[in-house]
DNA sequence: TCGCCTAAACCGTCCGTTCCGTTCTATTTT
DNA sequence: AAAATAGAACGGAACGGACGGTTTAGGCGA
């Protein structure tokens, strides 16, 4: 070492990559974890026995145990369902993955605690809302531009509005009543958006 | 303490029966202990130096933090304001209490807080479902099934799915975007609930 | 005496961090 | 090409401080 001038140089060191298997273990025993004990009894501790991983490897990839939830639910979310004709489905189309999630085995409980910490959680809340930014608010106003500008709807819709009344009941029966999701919800929830924004 | 008068709004006890004095103190630290820690960060020990308590006595009288929680933000919100004529003011007057919380200092954080509670401790959950059935679905119920008789809006509503419409966009802006509730908030739910039902 | 109260102590758990020894990879040296 | 080296990530264990929930002790008023 304590060779000349070349320090300033990166000399890249690249050295062993993450350790993907030991990453998928400590998300599964996330969503483990965050289905069996919520948000408040969420248990780190618990997380690194179930993974057999070192809690020092958790907080080095993960700045708050937030966003480790948070992480650990959006990864169930599947991607939105291509191929809708009708503006309705379109509409629906957009939440139908956190409707889908909600249906599919723990995804209710896992869901739910991960919302609760991304409501709880500064950091993930903020990372939450950048998805919902994303996934929810960008096509959904995208839409609804394409609508408006043919005319199917009214021309002076507010996208806060919009995604009020399209997201807020799944809310309601995520978080609030804890019940199941009844089939075919987005698509009630978007037609109900749609008659409330009819030209 | 030789600290007499004003300061202390402790009354003396008057003999074996709940200290109102203590457990109005307690719930006073347990709404700043949640403005300012939320739910998982929500500390008893807190709650009872705040409150110059002992843990035993909020042991005693609440079942669990969730409901002690429950309890502290429960008793912030108003009585529903009477005298509306309008049915869209009449359906409003039912969540207006709740924006109206939102809304008053610290509610904002101190419901949130609560609502997660409520979301993540069973018994809390239990309790807050009973208050909504009673504050929320069954004066709503009654005015819609009025406005059906008078044949306002249509015969075949739905009342979980109105509850949803009703208020569930104010848990989007409340627990999901942190989000200020805008004015007249419930009115516009109101409004929009009773254009999709409209015969 | 009885019941409610405050205060303090207690044990188990959790969090976030810090060590240790090992394994793996990219680079450097032989 | 083969071996040695340096750095990074890993599992495991431990730590101090804090918290939860319970128990004990002592004070006070009906």
């Amino acid at each position: 070492m304590a060779e000349s001038g070349t320090k300033s140089k990166r000399q890249r060191r690249e050295g062993p990559k993450r350790s993907e298997s030991s990453q998928a273990a400590i998300l599964d025993a996330v969503r483990l974890e965050l289905s069996e004990n919520g948000w408040r009894n969420f248990s780190v501790d618990n997380v690194a026995r179930r993974a057999s991983a070192s809690k020092q490897t958790i907080y080095r990839w993960w700045p708050s145990i937030g966003t480790l939830c948070l992480d650990a639910a959006l990864s169930l979310v599947p991607a939105q369902p291509e191929g809708a004709r009708d503006a309705a489905q379109r509409i629906a189309a957009i939440i139908a993955p956190l409707e889908a999630t909600a249906r599919t085995g723990d995804g209710n409980y896992v869901l739910r605690a991960a919302l609760l910490a991304a409501a709880d959680d500064d950091s993930a809340g903020e990372k939450w809302r950048t998805w919902l930014k994303t996934e929810i608010r960008l096509p959904l106003r995208n839409v609804l531009a394409e609508l408006a500008a043919k005319q199917v709807i009214r021309r002076d819709w507010d996208i806060e509005d919009a995604i009020d009344a399209l997201v807020g009941p799944l809310w309601h029966r995520l978080l609030i009543m804890h019940s199941p999701i009844p089939e075919a919800y987005s698509l009630r929830q978007a037609e109900n958006l749609l008659a409330s924004l009819r030209a």
